[in-house]
DNA sequence: ATCTAAATTTGAAACGTTTAAAAGAGAGGG
DNA sequence: CCCTCTCTTTTAAACGTTTCAAATTTAGAT
C-alpha cells in the first residue's frame, strides 16, 4: 500500500540498513549517500511506518490520559494543559474518558497494558476508588509508567501524585464567606476532605451546624435538584453556600434564580476549579483556582522521566500545588 | 519485559501458532488445547502486544479526532459523542486539538500518515481553510480514511461530510428575533454562511442594515471586547444580537451586564450550538441546537465503513443534520 | 492392516522497522 | 605489496504477532 523503506533503499541503490540510518541522521553514513537517500525519500513521499517502528523501539510515543469526563470543563482544561506539555516532549495524547463506567475503564486498562501507550496519567475528581487503585497497581505490575493527578491519599509508593490540598479549598472558601459576615453557610459535596475544610473554618468560630451540610451520594450534578428543593423548604436558609465545583455552582445558581432567589443578594455562592467560564458566568463566580496548567505540565514532566527509565519515586512522591481564592461577584457581604 | 506469546506457548507445550489461534478463538484448535492455552495465558497474565499485532494486522484500532480546541464546550461535547460511538465499534479515540497552530496540525498529519490511526475525523468550526483541504487530500493520498464534520462546501469528492445548514442557523435565530418584534438586530460572526442567513431573514422584511453587522477578523472570542465597546458607543443600539456561538454569546452577555445593560430586557441575545451550559447560564440562552451526538455517531459509522474497505463515497457524500431553535430566556419581546 | 479424509498442529513467512556485528573499501605507512 | 586503521555499507537478527501451507495425527471405512 504505502511506500516502505525498502522502496526508498532500492531506488537509492543502497541497503535497507543504510537507508534507515540515513533517515535517522546517523553520523555513520556518508554525506553523499545521505543526500541521495533523503532526496529519494522525499520524492517518493516516504513516511516511516509507526507501527513497525513501535514494535522494534518498544515505544509508541503516545501517552494516555484518563479523566472521568471530557465534557466537564475542569478536565477539558486539564487535558489541554497535559496535551500541550506532552506535545512539547514529542508525545501524542490519547484522551480517555470513563464516564464512570467500570467496563470502559477495564478496556482502557487492557489497551494500556497491551503496550499501545508509553505511559498513562490518571486524573480524578477526588480520591481514587478502590477500583482505581487496583487499576493503577495492575499497570505498575505491567511496567506501564503512571502518574496520578489530583487524587488524595493514594496508598501506593509507586505512583507519583500531583495534587492540591482539597481540605484547604473549602477552608479558604468558607473562611472568606465568614469574613463577609455570613453565619449560616451551607455546604454540598461528596468529598470528605472538602467537608473537613468547611467544618474546620466554621468550628474555629463555633458556628458549625450539620443542618447545612448536604452529602450527595453519587452524582452531585444530579443531586443539585434535590439540594435546591430542600433549600426552598427549609425554615432557616443558609445565606451562603460552598459548592463542590464550578460546574455544580453554576447549575445551582441557575436553579436558585429560577426559584426567584437572587445571587449573591439572597445567597452567596462559592465554587472551586476556576474553569474558564466561571469568569464569564453571570454573576461571575467566586471560586478557588486550581493551577491546571502547572499540574498538567508537572505530570507530563514526571511521567516522561519515568518512561526514560528514571526511578522517580523511590519513596512516596507527592507534589502539592498552591491554590488561591478568587473573589468575584457570586458572593457578597451578609445583608443581615 | 512482559510475558509474550512464546512464553505461553512453551508453558502450554504447543507451538506459537497454535497458541495464537487458541487465543483468537479459532475453531481450528482442539478444545483441550484451547483450554490449556487459555488457562496458561491467564496464569501468566498474558496480554497480547498491541504493537506487534498492529504491525501484522496493519491496523491499530485507533481513530484520530482533530478539533480546533478541546476547551471549547461544543467540541468537547462532540468529542464525547464521537468517542462513545468509536468505543462501541471497538476503537479507541486519540483526541487532537490544533489550537490554531499550523505546526501542530502538520505534526498530527505526519502522525496519521505514519499509520498510527486507522482513520481520522476532522471537525471544524466552519468552512475549512485551504490548509485544511490540503491536509485532507494528503491523507487521502496516503490511504488514510477521513471523514469531515461540520464544515461546509468541501471540494473533494473523496471526503464524506457530516454537517448542518449553517445559513439556516442564523436565519432561524434572526427570524425568531423578528417575530419577537425586534427591528434593530445585530450580528457578529466571521462566518459568511451565517451572515447570509441573517441577511436573508432581515431582507425578507426589508430591514437589513449593514450598520449592525460585525465581522471579527480572526478570533471572535477576543473580538467581543471590541464589539461590545462599539455597541456602547453607537448612537442607535440594536435591541437584539445574533452571536457566533454559545461561548461567545455567554462572553458577550457577561461584558454587557458589566456595562449595566440588562439581558434580555435591553438586548436579546441568541447563540448557536446548545452547549450543555447554555441551559444553565443566567439567563438561560436562546440558541440553535446542533445534534452533536447524532453527527458524531454518523461520522464514526461512515469512517468505520471506509476503514472496512467499503467505497462509501463514490460520488460526493454529504449528510445534513436538522437544527432546531431553542427558545430560552436570553431573548424577549421588543419592549419598544 | 490399509487407505482416505478430517481434524489438528507445526513451521515459517510476513509485517516494516532498527541495530549491532560483520564485511568491504580505501588510504596511508612500512 | 602487505598490513592496519578508518570509514562506510551490508547482512541478518530482532521486535511479537498472525496466518497459511505443509506436516502430522486421528478416526473411520474397507
Amino acid at each position: 500500500m504505502g511506500v516502505t523503506l525498502k522502496d526508498v533503499a532500492e531506488k537509492a541503490g543502497v541497503s535497507i540498513g543504510t537507508a534507515s540510518m540515513a533517515l535517522n541522521n546517523s553520523d555513520k553514513v556518508n554525506i553523499e549517500t545521505y543526500k541521495k537517500v533523503i532526496s529519494v525519500a522525499r520524492k517518493l513521499h516516504y513516511v516511516p511506518n509507526a507501527r513497525a517502528r513501535a514494535l522494534v523501539k518498544q515505544s509508541t510515543n503516545i501517552i494516555g490520559l484518563v479523566v472521568p469526563q471530557i465534557i466537564n470543563p475542569f478536565f477539558a482544561e486539564l487535558a489541554q494543559a497535559v496535551k500541550d506539555s506532552a506535545r512539547k516532549k514529542g508525545y501524542n495524547l490519547i484522551l480517555c474518558s470513563t464516564d464512570g463506567k467500570a467496563d470502559e475503564e477495564a478496556r482502557y486498562i487492557e489497551f494500556f497494558k497491551s503496550g499501545m501507550v508509553d505511559g498513562a496519567i490518571f486524573a480524578s475528581q477526588e480520591s481514587l476508588t478502590n477500583q482505581n487503585k487496583i487499576i493503577l497497581e495492575e499497570l505498575i505490575a505491567n511496567y506501564i509508567p503512571v502518574v496520578n493527578i489530583n487524587s488524595q491519599e493514594f496508598g501506593s509508593d509507586l505512583v507519583p501524585v500531583i495534587k492540591t490540598d482539597l481540605e484547604k479549598t473549602s477552608y479558604l472558601a468558607t473562611r472568606y464567606l465568614i469574613e463577609l459576615g455570613h453565619q449560616r453557610i451551607g455546604f454540598g459535596s461528596h468529598s470528605l476532605k472538602r467537608f473537613e475544610g468547611y467544618k474546620r473554618a466554621l468550628s474555629e468560630i463555633d458556628l458549625y451546624n450539620p443542618e447545612f451540610v448536604y452529602f450527595p451520594m453519587q452524582d452531585f450534578d444530579e443531586d443539585i435538584y434535590a439540594i435546591v428543593a430542600s433549600l426552598m423548604e427549609v425554615k432557616v436558609r443558609p445565606t451562603a453556600f460552598v459548592c463542590y465545583n464550578d460546574n455544580s455552582a453554576i447549575k445551582m445558581i441557575q436553579l436558585l434564580v429560577e426559584k426567584g432567589i437572587r445571587i449573591p443578594e439572597d445567597i452567596s455562592i462559592c465554587g472551586t476549579d476556576n474553569i474558564l467560564l466561571s469568569r464569564y458566568y453571570n454573576p461571575s463566580l467566586t471560586t478557588i483556582n486550581i493551577p491546571k496548567e502547572a499540574m498538567g505540565e508537572k505530570a507530563i514532566e514526571i511521567l516522561v522521566r519515568i518512561i526514560a527509565g528514571e526511578r522517580v519515586a523511590k519513596s512516596k512522591l507527592e507534589i502539592t500545588y498552591p491554590i488561591e481564592l478568587l473573589k468575584r461577584k457570586s458572593t457578597t457581604t451578609y445583608q443581615g
